[in-house]
DNA sequence: TACAGTGTATTAGCATGCTAGAACAGTATC
DNA sequence: GATACTGTTCTAGCATGCTAATACACTGTA
């Protein structure tokens, strides 16, 4: 499981390896019962403190993707693949809310609004900076 | 002209001062000529450090939004309702293309990705938190 | 000129939150 | 038991960036 971070920007690094994980699971390349990547390893190939692997790894525990074993490393929890896809749903349900409702505060129309949807996904799909490769 | 700011919450005033101005230049609301608040009166309205609202200013000043003259208070740009609303369209344009290229990048089809804009778009016309009032 | 309004500039405080360092604790394997 | 791997905990540093305090500079009006 190859991870792809940004060291810069904004969205803090242990956010982001939350998210990739979540979404690996969701979409199968992590089955149940597998480990995934030791903290270190994955602090290593980051090239980040393993202490903020740790906190991704806490929090996707706390959220039921995965059981820690000391000594043993992380296991895909038994049914975290439903949990990642409603946790992934919920996600992006957020974020495009958020967004949208910033667009109809700034008083655009609808059809308007509409059609900046339409344009970004072409954009998007035209220039892919990250399209899923499991 | 009265303006709606989250004192908690992520979002800086300064940026949601910029944002709503610009919004309500848009919309036709401030005739260019025209004087917005002084910045001790907004800083009053909003219960916030005059010094946060000026630095809203500036950033309007920068953008062209409007033109601050000493003494006399900022005046709307000639041209700032056309600036504005170009303005208005690549912050929106901004945010959607953010949400939807996570959206994307999470794995999501783009059947399921329109169906989450579009229900999406029925909950905020349902209950609508800002809805545009000049 | 005095005054009351305007915007401007500089500095410092402060909260927030991410990241790193380092030591601890459990498990498997030899 | 020794070792080498796991995850855990605590603490502190540190950057970032927003906000506030304060003093300054300009303009119109009485």
């Amino acid at each position: 499981m190859i991870l792809r971070i940004q060291h810069d920007g904004p969205v803090p690094i242990y956010e982001q390896i939350v998210a990739q994980v979540v979404y690996r699971v969701a979409a199968g390349a992590a089955a149940p019962g597998t480990n995934i990547p030791s903290i270190r390893d994955t602090a290593k190939q980051v090239l980040v403190n393993p202490n903020t692997v740790a906190r991704a790894y806490q929090e996707l525990e706390r959220q039921g993707v995965v059981v820690a074993r000391r000594g043993m490393g992380m296991e895909v929890a038994p049914d975290a693949v439903a949990r990642c896809r409603e946790l992934r749903l919920d996600l992006v349900r957020q974020r495009l809310e958020t967004a949208l409702r910033e667009a109809v505060a700034s008083g655009l129309s609808l059809p308007d609004i509409r059609r900046l949807v339409d344009e970004a996904l072409v954009a998007i799909n035209h220039r892919p900076r990250t399209k899923e490769k499991n």
